[in-house]
DNA sequence: ATATACACTATACTTTGGTATAGTGCTATA
DNA sequence: TATAGCACTATACCAAAGTATAGTGTATAT
């Protein structure tokens, strides 16, 4: 486990209240609701990916089939859809001949970022680990 | 949306690489299979608010149940089983009568909590972005 | 005698996520 | 004329995730 890290882990834990278990969890209602909130738009093997990929530029429907492994049509549209409801992606229709669509991240997607950047390092030290053992 | 953030994303731009979408799909391969080896370990309603709890202390079946609303019982002890074969959690039994088990974060465990800070932040600015509109 | 706490397991069921395959309407290319 | 690319949609299906409810064995409390 690298420096940087085992600091974040310290500073996290001196945050810590120490209380018994049922004023602890009294304590962190909300913080336990803000996860769930999250994981319920995150949720799923496809959508992380996709927003990943939009981070760098706009991707036409074909080019994000491409950049996705194993990812359906069906997936890629339902996912997509999913993603413009909540507001993180937007879709753009030139209206060329034939249509050409366009997916680009929008502001509020990039709220992600931190949260990509995190869930991208723990992926990789995980299968540095796993490749050790 | 607030500086550090913004900061935050800026930074992230800085790192983009400026290439058509196929080069960038090559780039980042890697990257998109560590975001789906996080979240395929990660996955469901249930596992990080679990792992978020134990980051306090030691916790006892019964608490996690009442510390994580409307979680069955059949869930939790399925997510508890899940998380002690990935190694992040570790089970202890004390064998007084009636048997004491409690559940703590292992080591493996905590590299998780960036994370954690993550999900729950964007998940406590989500909320607040909603409430606003 | 009854109820409750504890740490679960068993069974049956529903919902969601995901796969597999085919098809649409248009156009450009061989 | 046939084939391939484009951006999907439709249908059927399967597996994993999650829900609902009940039950187990031991022990303390009322």
């Amino acid at each position: 486990m690298d420096k940087a890290l085992k600091d974040k882990i310290e500073e996290f834990k001196s945050y810590r209240i120490d209380k018994p278990p049922l004023e602890i969890i009294e304590h962190y209602r909300k913080e336990l609701q803000a996860i769930q909130d999250t994981m319920e738009i995150v949720q799923g093997r496809w959508k992380m990916p996709i927003i990943a990929l939009l981070c760098n530029k706009e991707f036409r429907y074909s080019e994000l089939e491409k950049g996705i492994p194993k990812i359906t049509p069906r997936m890629l549209s339902k996912e997509l859809k999913d993603l413009e409801i909540n507001g993180l992606v937007e879709r753009k229709v030139y209206d060329s001949i034939p249509v050409k669509v366009s997916y680009k991240l929008a502001d509020y997607g990039y709220t992600l970022v931190p949260l990509i950047i995190e869930l991208t390092n723990w992926g990789l030290e995980h299968r540095k680990m796993i490749m050790k053992r």
